[in-house]
DNA sequence: TCTGGGGTCCTAGGACCC
DNA sequence: TCTGGGGTCCTAGGACCC
């Protein structure tokens, strides 16, 4: 969208750390670059074939992310976001095959109008038929952005289209299965017998083998809460083998864990914190840090969660010195308000607590985040993450606000 | 030399109980 | 030589998703 110059050319996106390539336009598709490949492995090809190269830039995407949700909200009662770039929509009673399928239109329609970026939509009984529905949205123009699964002609005609290695929920290992079996098309699939596909495989399967046939199993469900909550990064180079720094990185995890935990309004009792040294070089001796800890009160309070991080980092350090790659905070045992046991010998003020979080989170929303932090968190520095190819923040830093010239 | 980050669900097997 | 029957809970690992 904010370099319109680079339509029909072949573009890429890197993980962190300018690691991996995880996302390709189809023109770079076409010159045969993988998804995953680290970047050092198709340097030469990107070269050649003058891909455009881009570190990953979160912030923009998740903005970007934002006005898409925040325009597709306000053309249903319920809004399932499934992830950065996907999101159900529960149209049910909102009329009939002819109508939905205008009203598809249009949603797409307008989304493009207002955000530049280009969506498809499919529409059909269950998710895993809409996912089909969109993905035939997205290869054929014909369809205006919106493809329609509702009959079970429509149904049987699309399936029969549709590789079943692409159908939600079959992965690598399912689809080599069933060629091994003889079924290729999500029809074949399909159109065995529930009890095959049991005996074959695990409910899992049959669930999406009786989404296929029309019968929903995966409910539309907004706002899900998170079983559990991670922060990890892989750091540049060599990694980090000053414990101050491996520290200081742990402490910024446990605070974006928690951050990520208040604002789905839970608490967590579990903390899980890692460190390990690279799982590619056999020429260093390794070490694997992972421990963790079980509070007395569930908590989402930073300064607690970073305490029991350090903690637990700090009992399994191991003499010798590593070069620690790759480094996490897990939380787990996530509870809603009313789920919090209560401790009687409780040492902390838990309403003060609340109150001093609530602050410091209003302070933080107003100035930006980690203003006011833990002193172990360090000065904001961002351990060495390489981004040599970042792209602007265009939509949320007022520095890179495109200028219009007349 | 360099190799991402975030989740969910299911199952088998071990440890335990009576 | 031959060794029961019925449960629960937890964990690791594997499959899947984006």
């Amino acid at each position: 969208m904010f370099h319109p110059e680079l339509n029909g050319v072949p573009v890429v996106v890197l993980s962190n750390n300018d690691g991996c390539v995880i996302a390709r336009s189809e023109e770079s598709k076409a010159l045969g670059i993988k998804m995953g490949t680290p970047l050092y492995q198709v340097r030469e090809v990107l070269e050649q074939n003058h891909v455009a190269v881009f570190s990953s830039n979160y912030t923009l995407y998740g903005s970007m992310s934002g006005r898409v949700m925040s325009l597709l909200a306000s053309y249903t009662p319920v809004l399932d976001i499934y992830s950065i770039d996907e999101a159900f929509l529960d149209l049910s009673g909102m009329g009939d095959s002819d109508t939905l399928k205008t009203y598809g239109e249009e949603i797409a329609a307008r989304v493009g109008r207002a955000t530049g970026i280009p969506i498809s939509i499919g529409i059909a009984p269950t998710k895993t038929l809409a996912k089909v529905g969109s993905k035939f949205a997205k290869k054929y123009p014909g369809y205006k952005c919106c493809c329609i699964i509702d009959t079970d002609e429509r149904r049987q005609k699309a399936l029969a289209l549709f590789d079943v290695g692409d159908v939600w929920g079959i992965g690598r290992r399912i689809a080599e299965k069933l060629a091994y079996h003889g079924i290729h098309t999500a029809a074949d699939f399909a159109n065995k017998s529930e009890r095959w596909v049991r005996s074959h495989f695990n409910v899992t399967t049959v669930r999406t083998w009786k989404e296929l046939n029309g019968v929903s199993c995966v409910s539309i469900d907004e706002l899900p809460r998170k079983k559990s909550i991670c922060t990890s990064r892989s750091f540049a180079d060599q990694g980090v083998t000053d414990r101050n720094v491996l520290e200081e990185a742990v402490a910024n995890f446990a605070s974006r864990s928690a951050k990520k935990l208040r604002e789905q309004k839970s608490y967590c009792r579990s903390i899980t914190a890692f460190a390990y040294t690279s799982c590619f070089r056999t020429d260093v001796p390794g070490h694997v840090i992972y421990g963790s800890l079980t509070l007395p009160v569930a908590t989402c309070d930073s300064g607690e969660l970073i305490r029991a991080a350090l903690h637990v980092l700090r009992e399994s350090y191991a003499d010798g010195d590593f070069a620690y790659k790759k480094a996490g905070v897990i939380l787990w045992d996530i509870v809603t308000h009313e789920g919090v046991q209560q401790d009687l010998f409780d040492p902390v003020d838990r309403k003060k607590q609340a109150a001093l979080i609530e602050a410091i989170d209003q302070i933080n929303k107003k100035n930006g985040h980690d203003t006011v932090r833990v002193a172990v968190q360090g000065a904001n520095i961002r351990f060495g993450l390489k981004r040599e190819y970042i792209s602007h923040r265009y939509t949320t830093d007022i520095d890179d606000v495109l200028v219009a010239k007349s």
